[in-house]
RNA sequence: GCACCCGUAGCUCAGUGGAUAGAGCGUUCGCCUCCGGAGCGAAAGGCCACAGGUUCGAGUCCUGUCGGGUGCGCCA
């Protein structure tokens, strides 16, 4: 047997390709394998005679019976079938099984690496819901390009020279607010602050006051004087984002980017291209601006203002030069340890007083930012053009993702019309430990499981519909604990260790499979195991981790209704601990290999397997 | 005005050009003498926004129309 769960579909396909090449195909089209649908004969099929009946004017049941001749199918083939165009493979039931208990193959390493920007929230305020789906996505998207072998360098842009930061910063000043009373998470008493100064601005006698204050803040921020304030904001909100098990390798300051003179030598190398100039007159007379119109068409006005006529730089200038040092055209961050993880793992931070390190450089750039900054990122990605890199401009990758509405409305952190991530983790967690009481009330470990499994729902409801999509926060919905959500994933990994830990008690966890005893039962379960490689390839290559999250909502499914199935009358169809034995070693080693998928799936979104719920 | 994204069951959403369009929620009806009911089975519910086109084959690709969202500042 083998050594590894086979791919069977490219298997097929391989064989496919060859029996092609025997019929005298010069030129082979894209082979397309599939499951068949329930009903039909057989386990998997082509519709490739279809696509080849016009080159080689012949009907597809023929094409599939010609194929047929020619095949030399792998000996776990049983049979093959004609119906109507397709071409059916019928397996050997006891090769199917038992490939789906089989290790999964790890992916090989590929070559590059890829520069993941993630979460990037203001140092100002507490996160709030529309940062959880930036930080779900992207810390999900890290876990499965690693799998898939890809070498990811998380970073988060502290973006600690803007207006919000200043204006939480200046708003503690101006209450005379300077320690939080014990119990107040730090970053919500900044918040709190800010929304307060928002308030106050609509005075309009104190807006002067108010305005001078937040431009003396923001200069003494640019000189860097404030950070350690800065960095009180940024520690308190890390812990949120740790709880959620989002992790990083690198925090990148932007006051350190400016500071080391990379945005000025980013200036200087895009003053050399002939798509930027310094008008005289005009518009733009005095400004350093880009036209981008090559690269980007259709724009109305296609100049950019890299540099104000004030001499001061804009924020797309900020982040053209932050791109530049991701992909190595620019050198020299000091990077120095910020922190230790909850895993154990190091992050570092840009400092001033800090040593080079092998951060940035990389050969392929995913953002994951806000849609709405669509057209600030395809700048960027011009700016790689105008500095004649066509081929970075090509690995630059906007994961772009639609607004987060609150239960229907749109947020306003000025205002304060959000829910906060802290808020919603620790409903979501007092609403499980409700359920546990109740549902469990022996359970040996009930908080643990309790945040393991409330915030698995937080992130899970993140993750689960396309980024594209726009979604609406509803509580009732994102804490929901049945139907196609996360605590639904980790109930079935649950009941199946419930079985293992029964079957060890009984002394028959390790007995011999008989493969030959599989079952209709078995082989559906099967099937359904052996899809996850080509889930979490096709969620990496799409930058999608809503397709690992798909797939396991079904691989659960089919778990579940495995295990309640029936007989006519009434009966377990299924029983595991009490089938015949070698039956019984069948379904132990199948419910070993959902065990370890489901685990090893769940920790794709950053999901913890809790073993009892 | 121009550009980008979305439109699939009452609601929320899956659906790499292939077979009879699938889930969850909600509604109705069943299932705990049986490995955990956060579960399972069944029923009802669809001109896949509309109109053309490409294709052996379109929910999927192209064009147009209509709805909804968003973006287009020497703001940050």
């Amino acid at each position: 047997m083998l050594a590894h769960r086979p791919d069977i579909k490219s298997e097929l396909k391989e064989t496919l390709a060859q029996a092609l090449q025997a019929l005298g195909l010069s030129e082979l089209p894209e082979i397309i394998v599939q499951e068949t649908p329930a009903g039909k004969e057989g386990d998997y099929g082509t519709p490739i005679a279809m696509s080849l009946a016009r080159a080689l004017r012949k009907a597809p049941p023929q094409i599939a019976a010609d194929l047929v001749q020619n095949i030399q199918l792998p000996p776990w083939v049983r049979r093959t079938f004609v119906v109507g165009g397709y071409l059916n493979f019928e397996l050997d039931p006891a090769f199917l099984v038992q490939a789906a208990t089989l290790p999964i193959k790890p992916f090989p390493p590929t070559e590059g690496k890829v520069l993941l920007e993630h979460t990037s929230v203001n140092p100002n305020k507490e996160l709030h819901v529309g940062h959880l789906r930036n930080i779900c996505l992207g810390d999900s998207l890290a876990r499965i390009l690693r799998y898939a072998g890809r070498r990811v360098e998380v970073m988060n842009y502290i973006d600690d020279t803007g207006r919000q930061a200043a204006e939480s910063l200046y708003a503690l000043r101006y209450f005379g607010l300077e320690n939080p009373p014990a119990g107040t998470k730090y970053d919500h008493w900044v918040g709190d602050a800010y929304v307060r100064l928002h308030q106050e601005l609509e005075n309009p006698e104190k807006k002067a006051t108010i305005e001078q204050g937040v431009q003396e803040t923001l200069h003494r921020l640019e000189a860097g004087e404030l950070r350690p304030e800065v960095d009180k904001i940024l520690r308190s909100q890390l812990q949120t984002m740790y709880r959620l098990g989002a992790e990083y390798e690198a925090l990148v300051w932007e006051s350190d980017i400016v500071r080391e003179g990379l945005l000025g030598q980013a200036m200087k190398a895009l003053e050399g291209s002939p798509y930027v100039s310094r008008p005289t007159e005009g518009k733009y007379a005095g400004a350093l601006v880009m036209d981008t119109s090559a690269f980007i068409p259709g724009l109305e006005d296609p100049y950019l203002v890299l540099i104000r006529s004030n001499g001061t730089s804009t924020y797309t200038a900020k982040d053209i030069a932050l791109q530049f040092w991701k992909m190595g055209l620019l050198q020299g961050i000091k990077f120095a340890e910020y922190d230790t993880q909850p895993s154990g793992a190091r992050l570092y931070s840009t400092h001033p007083q800090g040593t080079l390190m092998p951060f940035g450089g990389a050969s392929e750039t995913i953002n994951v930012v806000d849609a709405r900054q669509s057209h600030a990122l395809r700048v960027v990605q011009a700016s790689l053009e105008v500095e004649g890199r066509h081929d970075l401009a090509e690995q630059c990758f906007h994961l772009a993702y639609e607004t987060v509405l609150l239960e229907g409305r749109q947020m306003s952190g000025r205002k304060g019309i959000v829910v906060s991530v802290d808020e919603v983790m620790d409903e979501a967690v007092r609403r499980v430990r409700a359920v546990i009481a109740e549902k469990n009330p022996d359970h040996p470990n009930p908080q643990e499981a309790a945040e393991q499994i409330g915030v698995g729902a937080v992130r899970f409801a993140m993750i689960k519909t396309e980024a594209k999509k726009q979604i609406d926060f509803r509580y009732d919905q994102a804490l929901s604990f049945e139907g196609d959500t996360g605590p639904y994933i980790q109930y079935a990994y649950a009941r199946a260790g419930s079985i293992l830990r029964k079957a060890e008690e009984q002394g028959v966890l390790q007995e011999e499979a008989d493969y030959a005893q599989a079952t209709a039962y078995e082989i559906i379960l099967a099937k359904n195991l052996l899809r996850f490689p080509e889930a979490a390839q096709d969620a990496a290559r799409n930058k999608a981790p809503h397709i690992v999250a798909q797939y396991l909502l079904e691989l659960a499914a089919a778990w579940s209704s495995f295990y309640n199935a029936k007989t006519p009358d009434g009966k377990s169809a299924t029983p595991v601990l009490t089938a015949p034995p070698g039956l019984r070693g069948v379904r132990l080693e199948l419910v070993k290999a959902l065990r370890q998928t489901l685990q090893q799936g769940l920790a794709l979104l950053g999901l913890q397997a809790p073993e009892v719920m």
